[in-house]
Formats: C-alpha cells, structure tokens, sequence
RNA sequence: GCGGGGGUGCCCGAGCCUGGUCAAAGGGGUCGGGCUCAGGACCCGAUGGCGUAGGCCUGCGUGGGUUCAAAUCCCACCCCCCGCACCA
C-alpha cells in the first residue's frame, strides 16, 4: 500500500514538473526569449547543432546530443554572450522518397510501422489512416515530422530561435545551395567520372540501401574480383574466365570446376571470346556499358567437362564438375586451388573417393587420381595443406556441408595475415600473401590475362523483388576531396586551429580528411536540390549540408521580407557572404532592396563563424570533415568554424535501442512521460561525452528522487525562518568555501565541455555538502543555508535544468527570467583553506575513531581527543622549509623549553615525514582547538562516544595515555 | 586488414594526459541503523582480506620493464567495441 503512495508521488511530481515545463516553454516562446538580434557591441556565440533527418519520430540518442548543445547555448548565454541556437530539418535523399513509395505500394509492414510513428503524436485512429495516407507524398512526410520534432525540442526546453527554421526541400534553400555548388564547380571541386554502384535491374537505375531488402541489418558490400583467362587447349582464342577474391592461389590450381547444371554463354567481347555464366553475362554488360557482347552459344556447364584450360602461368587444367558453384556468384566459373581453399579441398576429395560420378559425364575417373593440392602458402604452425587441415579438423567430408564457409573464413584469414608464399617464380617467393594478391592481380590485368569483375558480397533484391547487382554508371558528379589545395588547407587548419573536445578525436578527424577522395556527390533520385549544371541529378544528402549554418544568418531576413527563390541569385550570396559585387546592381536585378542585402551582410558577418558545431561522434569522417572542407573552400579564414564537439550515444540497459527490438524511447515519451528538466539532468549527468550513455531506468528514477529532494529543498528554504546573521562558525564558512569552490569548478568543467563534472558539482556535490552541513548542525540550520545561497544556486543549475530552476526563480519573486539572467560568480573571499583543511580532520578524526573502535574489546564509552602543543606546528613548518633536524631540533627546544624532550621532536618530524599532511600548513593550532570543540556533538554523535577536548600539554599533566600521538591536523585519540 | 577507442572493486562507472596524498570518486545492488509510520522517500553506516589503537597485506585484462614510488609511463600479449564511404 505504501508502495502504491509512493509511485503516485512519484508520478505526482513529475506531472508537476510537466505542468511548469509547458508553463516556462510557452513564457519564453511569447517573450520571443530566444530570438537574439545582432548587437554590434555584444560578444556572440552561435552553436549549432545538426538538423535532423525527418523521416521518423526522435529518440533520446538524439536528444543526448541536442541537450548538450542546449546546455552550452544556455550557458554562454548567462555568461553575457549574445547566443545563436537555430535550427531546421533535413530532408534531402532517398529515405523519405523510399518510404514514400512503400506506402504507395501498400506495403504492409512500413504502413504498420509509420502508424506507430504517427500515433505517437497523433491519438485519432481515424487522423491516423489520414495522415498516413498523404504520406504518399514524400513532402508531406518530411513535414509531417518535421513539426513534430519541432514540438519536441520545444517540450524539452530548448532555446531555439525558431524564426530561423527551414527544411531543405525549400526553393530558397535550394537556391543556396545552388550557390554553394556553382562556387565549387569552379574552383575545379567537381568532377564526373565513372562509379561502380549497387543497381537494381527491375528499375533499371542506381538503388542504394534504402532501396534494398534488409540492407539495414545485412549491408550489401561490392565485392572486387579477379576474373581470370584460362584458354581452352582445344579452341582458338576462347578463354573459360574464373574469378577469385584471391589470385595469389592461382600458383596453386589444380583444375576448373563449374557447376554441371548451370547455363553457360560462349560471348564474343573485345575481340575475344570468353566462357561465363549466363548470369555473369548480364552483370559484364552492366559493368561495361559501353562494349559490345555477342553470344555466340548457350550450353549447359557438362559440356564443358573433361576439356583442358591453360592457365596464365601455363599449367595444363582439367574442367571438372562441382555442383558448390553458383552460376550467380562472379562469373560462374572458378579454378580449384585444394591446398588453401577448404571448399575446393572438399570438392576435390569427394570426387576421389567417387570417381564415378565423373562417369556420369562421360570422364574418365582417373584424371582425378593424379590431382593433387600444391602447397603455396606457408603458415606458421600449420603443417601439410592448410585446407586439408582445417577440413579433417572439422570432420568434413561433403562440398555441401555449411560450415565450409566458417572453415574457409578462418584458414583464409590465417593465410591473409600470416601467409608467405613459397612459390618458385621469384617474382612472388617470399611475399606475404597480402602482398603477392595485389601484385598478380596487377600483373594479370596489365598482360590482359584477366579483369575486374564486381560482385555482390550476398544476393540482394530491391523491396520490389527486382534483383540487385553491381553495375558501373557513367558521367557520375564527385566533389573531390583529394585536391591537394584543398586537402592542405583543410587537415592545416583542423590540426592547428580547430578546437576538437574530446582532443581524442583529433586524430580521427586528421585520418578522415586524409581519407577522403572523390566522394559521389549527386544521384538522380531523392529530395533535394538539383545540379546547377547537370539538372538530371539531384544533389546527395551529406553535400548539401556541409555550410547550412550560414544560412540560418539570413533566413529570417529572407522570410521577413518575402524575398523568393527567383530572386536569390547567385550574386545575392557573393554579396552576403564575401561583400562582393555592388548590392544596388544586385538589387536591380533581383528586385532585393539594398537595405535587406545589406542587413543579411550584416546579419552574417555579426554570427559568423560558427564558434561551436556540436553532434555525435559518428559524424567525424563524413559530415564533419564536410563541414570544414567546404567553408574552406567557400569562406574566407576568419569565417572557419571554430570548434567541433562531440558525444557518444545513447543505449538502453546495456543494449542498443533498435526498431527491431523495439527498445527505443522517443523525445515524445519524453515530453509524456518522464520530464524535460529529468531527461537533461539525466543525460547530461550520468556520462562524460566520449562515454556510451546507458538509460537505466533505475537510475532514472534516483534522478527524479533527487530532482524532488532538490525541489523540496527549495521550497522549505524559501519558507525558513533565519536570522539575518547567519552563523560565522567553522562550519558555516566550510560551506561557503565548498560552495564556491563548487562555483568554480562548474565553471571550468563547462568552459572545458567537462558537461558531466558540470552537473556533478553543480547539482550532486551541492545536495551533498548540504548533507553535511545539516548533520554537522540541524535540519533548519541547512534551510537556511540553501536560503543564502539559493539564488546562485538555481543560476548554476539553470542550463541543465532550465524549468525548475526558472520556477524557483519565480518563488522568489526574482525579476525577469533566471534563463536570461546572469552566471553566478565564485567569491574568491569565502574560499577558505584553512576551514576546509579543518574540516576534513574533523572526517579523518571520526573514521579513525571508528577505525580504533572496530578492533577494541571491551568497547570504551569515552574518548580523549588531544590537540597537539603548538610547537610541533612550526616543526612541522620547519621542516617544509628543508631545514635539518638537528637546526629544527635546536630552535624548537630554545623557544619553547623543551630541553630534555628532544625525542618529541624527532618523533614529531618523523611522523610528518612519513605522512606530510601538508594541509597543517594552512592551519592555525588554536583553530583547530576550537572546531573540535565546535564539533564535539558531531563527534559523540557520530561515534556514540563521550568526549572530551583537551590540548596535548594539559593531556600530559593528567597523564592521559597516547597524548604524545597527538600531531598537527592529526588529534591524537585515547578510547576507555 | 587499415584506422580509432577501450579492458578498473558484486554491477555501472570516474581516475590514467600532468606517476606518490588511490583500497581507488560517484551511482546501483546487498546488509545494518535512524526518521514518534513493518515506508522501493530522506538521512547515517558497512560492503577485498587481516588486525585488541588510528595499521598491515592483496589489488585496477595478462606478462615483463622504467622508477625511491605505477591503475597511472614504456614494451609484448590476450580480449571487447566502433568506422572503412556515397548512407542519412
């Protein structure tokens, strides 16, 4: 029953917590709070965010990222920065346009899924159908989402500046980005060139993973084989053409297998003639596109039996018949090499022990008795042929058994990395196996003895059955990246200039941007904006992103004055963003008046550049290498992005959240269920950036506990009677000190993106010096010290916390709001070492208290706390100061009598040197005294002794035992 | 493979860059206590082992090394995670 009322306080509360999060939103939102205009004379900080892709609802991953760009703008903005937050939202590329058109088709699974989507906003089952049903229009989608996850920023407390929104299917945005791509194109960034792609042969066009069945969960990989040419003995200029993923092992082949069932072709291309599958032929053609193939015969694969190839190297081969060949897989046909590759081993071996099968096709069975595995590749510790190996290993007899592919995925690797090859041919005795593969395989290719052929690495359909190969397209648009200007500039700038955090992903930037070549940077499908000129392509999703933010400068303006796209010449934007060319032509020609050129100039140069881009570490090697690539080569230095900060991901009790498994929280179960101030708290709380956050909802719930306690604690210190004169005992200034100390140190963590030890401090190190505080004295006692210092409080907490701490404000009738108010200063005055010091003897005292206690039988009831003489404080000075302990002995005993007593003095320096607590440096002795004394009811109370206070020298003449033991910041103890 | 990150106490997780004050923060869990309530709120304590005086021993993936001193620096090994492209 009890934990019945407790659940409903909980939800209670949290409802609460709703109810003023929505009151606070909607009180910024009509106070326009957000909305910053350029102040000339105002430092700014624009920070941006990511917009996201709106295809689906938001979870809290990528709230994570959006709370901590929040939290930033939040601070900044305290600390006096005029602060730029905008956002908008990302429709570019096939995605929605695949979504789309799955519902279009009826496909029930999508539908299924988009109407749990948009129930969750949604409630009307009848709305629902409605909605889903103009989701036909890909537009429609996008926009649907679009204003939902607008919404939820909002109901997460987000401080937006909205007049700045935009997607990018907009025509002004399309306009800019057709700015964008007129500049590269001539400053030489994009070529055209030919690009081998996933292709699917219903639709008869390029389709990437969206298009494909499962690609999501099983990406499809374009795999680069070597076809090679073996001549058939008997015929004239006809080569049987094997592909292999390794063509090292050609040294090592022993005969051709194909598949006896299959459908082969004889075609005529390039003025040879070539033997593949049937299948094979459509994939040539679709890699070639522009030669010629005649087939000249199609036959079933037994014919082929029992006839002689010569292979490259010269070798004499025998076509024999293996059913493991898929006529669908490369070309169709393969070359057996039996010592490394387990399936041909297993392939070989059968047919050994069956030679009659090969009479089935007419063969004689003895051609197999005389092949035998060469062995090519030496691996260390593998004795004989490694294929025979591994395959008796795993006892397997049949070229059907399926743990072939795991058989050959380990010998294969084993050969990869730790192979030598121990052929005769000294061109390749001696290479690694990595090594020998790329050099045949060049060395085959440039004697025309063999070519590329691409392949898929698994069978794979587009979501309307239509099969899925890979096939080379022409006149294909890159941006390319490797153009060394380019690439100079950029890895000089991101390594001296740009400010990474974490540092650690430095490093992972500087390889991405040296990695990165010609990168396709248009399709001819998708949303988008088209190619200025090449009007057939659409410009791809990731390169129409890369120096948006500059646009959110002007949009505003653009809306304000209903300029179109029409308008928004390329000239508009040289003028905006260089000052180029003279805005009254510009203004004659778009009919754009001088003064809105002029203050969107303005408006841009105000915020640019961006001083903080701050996303998920997945962006490195693409949209943030980007990012910085194109606002070198568009925008003057000064205009260079500033700093890119990163965090991880977010996770749910230890697994990733998934559609699949139906694990993900959404930012609007959020706004439902939970709260926006606990959610930030939480997220931001309960990992450093770099680390994987793991939603645990027990731990959540200790949030919200907290969170209450935080609130509660609030309330009744606004109620608190105190009196003006706040105590100035010891404890009191150790609060003071700590809190400021705490001030600090929520500063630097924050000025550092320490966003964890932020919240840290601020939040949880707080609620526990008030802990202490309240033990040390009373409950109203800490009351009243969380009513001192409430105000700051709150204000060092506004950024995470935002709503609460803005109602807080509001109890205390504090003016305007606590979001736009400023950041709480450390008083370095109340910062006290020396109280501190104190009172950290006061905890060690106590443990070792407790610590004697524990081993003592009979327990005592009584304890002697002994402060030692003063004198042993200078000892201890004197011996910081280096001097030698026959100079500390002599002035000691001078000044203080203590001829006769020279061993205390030894005894005191010997105790400091073996544990220095430097912290007695700080300290008075008579302080220390007179906390103890101050702290004699902490102390009973705690270690349920009775105590008695006294100096050591007093302890002396009542002859208590142990009050030589007595040392600086180190009381001694006497238990009876 | 290439590139990057990481392995810490029952669990999660800080610390490691800038060696010592680290048996190692903070949570969670467990056990015990308090709160005029047989409370999954709140507060306090215990939670590697040993110990009749505040101490000792073991310990931060494994094995070496540097050092007066190593979770922290160096080397080797084992294991885990992520990216490798045209996909947002």
């Amino acid at each position: 029953m009890f934990a019945w009322w407790c659940f409903v306080e909980k939800n209670d509360f949290l409802a609460w917590l709703r109810s003023i999060e929505v009151k606070w939103q909607e009180k910024w939102r009509e106070a326009r709070a957000f909305e910053p205009r350029v102040e000339p004379d105002k430092p700014k900080y624009f920070i941006t965010v990511p917009y996201p892709y709106t295809n689906a609802p938001l979870h809290i991953g990528h709230g994570r990222t959006y709370t901590i760009g929040d939290i930033v703008a939040r601070y900044k903005r305290l600390r006096g920065y005029n602060v730029l937050f905008p956002m908008a939202f990302h429709i570019t590329g096939t995605p929605i346009i695949a979504i789309s058109e799955r519902i279009a088709r009826g496909e029930e699974k999508i539908i299924n899924r988009y109407k749990g989507y948009v129930s969750v906003y949604v409630k009307d089952p009848v709305e629902v159908e409605k909605i889903i049903e103009s989701f036909k229009d890909p537009l429609k989608l996008a926009t649907f989402f679009a204003e939902r996850v607008h919404l939820d920023f909002d109901a997460l407390g987000y401080s937006i500046d909205w007049r700045r929104k935009f997607h990018t299917g907009e025509p002004v945005y399309n306009a800019f980005v057709t700015w964008q791509f007129l500049r590269l194109k001539e400053k030489g960034l994009i070529t055209q060139g030919d690009h081998i792609v996933t292709y699917c042969l219903l639709h008869k066009q390029p389709e990437g993973e969206d298009d494909i069945q499962d690609a999501d969960v099983n990406p499809v990989e374009i795999l680069e084989f070597t076809a090679i040419k073996f001549k058939l003995v008997d015929e004239e200029n006809t080569y049987l053409v094997a592909a292999t993923l390794r063509p090292e092992t050609l040294f090592g082949a022993t005969n051709l297998w194909v598949n006896p069932e299959a459908d082969y072709v004889l075609v005529k291309w390039r003025g040879e003639k070539i033997i593949i599958s049937k299948e094979a032929l459509v994939k040539l053609q679709h890699q070639h596109p522009d030669d010629e193939f005649k087939v000249l015969k199609e036959f079933k694969g037994r014919e082929l039996l029992g006839k002689k190839c010569i292979s490259p190297l010269g070798r004499e081969l025998y076509v024999l018949p293996a059913k493991f060949v898929d006529p669908d897989n490369a070309t169709g046909v393969v070359y057996s090499e039996p010592s490394d590759a387990p399936y041909d081993y297993a392939a070989l071996m059968e047919l050994k022990r069956n030679p009659e099968q090969l009479r089935e096709y007419g063969l004689d069975p003895s051609i197999v008795k005389d092949i035998e595995p060469i062995k090519i590749i030496e691996v260390p510790g593998v004795e004989g042929h490694h294929a025979a190996v591994v395959v008796e290993q795993m006892g397997i007899t049949s070229q059907y058994d399926p743990r072939l592919v795991e058989a050959t995925k380990t010998a294969y690797r084993e050969q990869y990395y730790r192979g030598k090859m121990i052929v005769d041919d000294p061109e390749f005795k001696g290479l690694s196996v990595s090594e020998a593969k790329e050099k045949i395989k060049k060395k085959l290719i440039s004697m025309n003895m063999a070519f590329i052929f691409y392949e898929l690495n698994r069978k794979a359909f587009c979501r309307a059955g239509g099969k899925i190969i890979a096939a080379k397209i022409k006149g294909q648009w890159y941006i390319d990246y490797s153009v060394p200007w380019w690439k100079e500039k950029t890895r000089e700038y991101v390594e001296k200039e740009l400010k990474i955090i974490p540092v650690k992903y430095k490093k992972a930037m500087l390889d991405a941007i040296d990695w990165l070549e010609k990168r396709p940077c248009a399709r001819k499908r998708g949303l988008g904006t088209r190619l200025p000129f090449d009007p057939e392509w659409i410009i791809e999703s990731l390169s129409d992103s890369t120096i948006y933010m500059a646009f959110y400068t002007i949009i505003h303006i653009i809306r304000k004055n209903n300029i179109k796209a029409e308008q928004l010449k390329p000239e508009v934007f040289d003028y905006v963003f260089h000052g180029k060319g003279d805005p009254k032509k510009i203004s004659a020609e778009t009919k754009i008046p001088v003064e809105v050129l002029e203050e969107m100039r303005k408006e841009f140069t105000y915020w640019y550049p961006v001083d903080q881009r701050h996303t998920g570490i997945a962006h490195i090697s693409n949209h943030l290498s980007f990012f910085v690539f194109h606002h070198v080569a568009l925008f003057p230095p000064e205009h260079w992005p500033r700093m890119i900060s990163l965090n991880e991901m977010v996770i749910r009790e230890g697994v990733k959240m998934s559609k699949s498994k139906g694990n993900v929280i959404l930012l609007r179960d959020i706004a439902e269920k939970y709260s926006a101030d606990l959610f930030r708290l939480y997220a931001a709380g309960a990992a450093n950036l770099d680390t994987i956050l793991d939603w645990r909802e027990k731990e959540v719930e200790m949030v919200i506990d907290n969170l209450r306690k935080f609130k509660v604690l609030a309330e009744k210190a606004l109620r608190a009677e105190c009196k003006e004169t706040c105590g100035e005992r010891f404890i009191d200034k150790w609060f003071m000190s700590r809190f400021n100390k705490i001030i600090e140190e929520a500063t630097n963590a924050l000025d550092n993106m320490e966003i964890r030890d932020y919240v840290q401090n601020a939040f949880y190190q707080v609620l526990s010096i008030i802990d202490h505080y309240r033990e040390r004295t009373s409950p109203e006692e800490a009351l009243c010290m969380v009513k001192r210092i409430l105000d700051k409080w709150i204000k060092l907490l506004n950024p995470v916390i935002p709503h609460l701490t803005e109602e807080i404000w509001s109890w205390m009738n504090g003016e305007g709001f606590l979001s736009l108010n400023e950041w709480p200063v450390a008083k370095k005055e109340e910062i006290n070492e020396e109280v501190e010091a104190l009172e950290n003897m006061v905890e060690r005292l106590v443990d070792d208290i407790k610590n004697v206690l524990n081993v003592l039988s009979p327990k005592p009831t009584k304890a002697v706390i002994i402060v030692a003489s003063p004198w042993k404080y200078e000892v201890v000075k004197l011996v910081e100061q280096g001097k030698s302990i026959k100079e500390i002995i002599q002035s000691i005993r001078d000044k203080h009598g203590l001829k006769g007593r020279e061993k205390e003095i030894i005894d005191t320096i010997q105790q400091y040197k073996k544990a220095p607590l430097k912290e007695a440096l700080k300290v008075n002795p008579t302080n220390e005294y007179n906390v103890l004394v101050e702290a004699k009811n902490y102390i009973e109370k705690k270690t349920g002794l009775e105590i008695t206070i006294m100096w050591e020298e007093e302890a002396r003449t009542q002859k208590v035992p142990r009050a030589e033991k007595a040392h600086p910041l180190k009381p001694g103890i006497y238990l009876h």
